[in-house]
RNA sequence: GUGAAUGUAGCUCAAGGGUUAGAGCGCCGGACUGUGGCUCCGGAGGCUGGGGGUUCGAGACCCCUCAUUCACCCCA
């Protein structure tokens, strides 16, 4: 359809009166990473494809049918980018990062695109908020990750959330682990799903998390990852463990957790709100020590997760959780008789207050239409302002004005030349949710 | 990529195959140019998602297409 009014599928507009929902979100973010020591990166929405060949993983269903590649006008095969930790490892060796004290804690917000079915929770554009621990080897820095993730919905209201863990092992033990799975599941080929039958030899840990009913019961009976770690792997799992315990974070082990991304090692975790439908993972992350690697750099670990702030905020209207309201006008400045007696004297006279509230650092607005006071109000009003002056001719001969309260109709009065300052305290006063 | 449901005004929805497609809310204006919320009155706003077909006649029925929603797959 060419419709030039429509906007792609599986994008979002997020209109002006929705915005305050997001700038609190994301002031959110900022202030707990700071008091995690996590700094911001910005990296490109694009990248060399050949980024997520080496990182995602080639066979990845996030690879095979879901990014936007495009070839650019250099001929150079492009990526927008699928998920956020490719290009935060990238820009940490271009930019020599490993040489700065280790070990290097990130975090990075913004969009995040691949080509899916949109539903509920699940965009082709949506926003990603991540952190990223590189040189971090100990269960220390896992703990430290899921901490952040957990304080972070804490902050928000969110306590309905659970956290599912799994460890899924390194190169030196998973290969033995894998040849058991496939061992496993071969002996039971005939029970299996179609689906878990093409998987078998390509992607075996993927049959775990198979929905069908008839792969059900032998997903149970499968052997664990878990039971299949190395003494290494093994010791930082039950490391990993007694701290969430010590922290009283509850977490659900879950041996049929898989990832979709090539690159994890050990520790993985998803936190989950059941309200949402199908797409109820609001974080997922874990760890890839051999992420760096693959990039082509030293042996350096690595840890980290997405949050997706899209699920996060319908978790939080699922959950009814109120937000802050935008600040909008505070104060209105009306002007009466401007048709009669005013005319540019008046005019210019409300200019320059205006300014000298805005600069006072109030949020201030005026009439622009020439409209009836009575019209002025009702914008007032319909914009949400706390506060209303009303200036004509009277006023200005007097220099005395009154300041509307919109929430109870209360009067105060002042000088104009008072009126930023009467304006600011009234406002400390005003509470937030008198409207 | 697979399956299902749904597309009518900015939003929520009416209109049994039969005049000029309506209502509520919202928006703009008037009653009301020195005070908002209530009330009354008026106005703007529609290629009924798009294309084809059936019919004397289609918003409605059929086909295709696009979009939305939900689920699968997968993920945040």
């Amino acid at each position: 359809m060419p419709l030039l009014t429509h906007r792609p599928r599986g994008t979002v507009d997020v209109l002006p009166r929705e915005m305050h929902r997001w700038h609190y979100v994301e002031a959110a973010i900022r202030d707990v990473c700071a008091r995690f020591g996590f700094d911001e990166i910005r990296t490109p929405l694009i990248e060399h494809a050949e980024l997520y060949v080496r990182t995602t993983g080639e066979t990845t269903d996030l690879l095979e049918k879901e990014t936007y590649t495009f070839e650019d006008r250099g001929g150079r095969s492009l990526t927008l980018r699928p998920e956020g930790t490719p290009g935060v490892a990238r820009a940490f060796l271009e930019n020599g990062l490993q040489n700065e004290p280790m070990p290097a804690k990130f975090y990075y917000l913004g969009p995040m695109f691949r080509y899916e079915r949109p539903q509920a929770g699940r965009y082709r554009q949506h926003t990603q908020f991540g952190v990223e621990i590189f040189g971090a080897p100990g269960p220390e820095a896992d703990l430290e990750v899921m901490l952040i993730a957990v304080t972070f919905f804490r902050s928000l209201g969110l306590s309905s959330l659970t956290v599912h863990l799994n460890s899924i092992g390194c190169p030196s033990c998973r290969p033995a682990y894998r040849q058991t799975l496939i061992d496993y599941y071969r002996a039971h080929r005939a029970e299996l799903c179609p689906d878990c039958r093409r998987r078998l030899e390509r992607n075996p840990l993927r049959l775990l998390d198979c929905k069908e009913e008839g792969c059900q019961p032998l997903k149970q009976a499968a052997p664990s990852s878990i039971a299949h770690l190395c003494p290494d792997c093994a010791t930082h799992f039950s490391r990993l463990r007694s701290l969430l315990e010590r922290f009283g974070l509850d977490y659900t082990l879950d041996p049929t957790l898989v990832r979709g991304l090539d690159y994890y090692t050990r520790t993985i975790f998803e936190i989950i709100y059941q309200g949402l439908g199908a797409q109820g993972t609001v974080c997922g992350g874990g760890r890839y020590d051999g992420l760096i690697e693959a990039v082509g750099g030293p042996s350096v670990a690595g840890v980290g997760y997405g949050i997706g702030l899209e699920r996060v905020l319908l978790t939080l209207e699922k959950e009814n959780i109120a937000l802050p309201p935008a600040r909008g006008t505070e104060m209105f400045l009306a002007v009466a008789g401007s048709g009669a007696g005013g005319g540019d004297a008046l005019a210019d006279r409300v200019q320059d207050l205006l300014y000298d509230l805005r600069r006072a650092g109030i949020a201030a607005d005026t009439d622009v239409l020439g409209r009836s006071l009575r019209q002025q109000m009702r914008y007032a009003d319909r914009r949400g302002a706390k506060l209303v002056v009303v200036i004509g001719p009277d006023e200005l001969a007097s220099g005395q004005v009154k300041v509307k309260k919109m929430a109870s109709g209360e009067e105060v009065s002042t000088t104009l030349a008072d009126l930023a300052a009467v304006a600011k305290s009234l406002l400390a006063t005003t509470g937030e949710t008198d409207r």
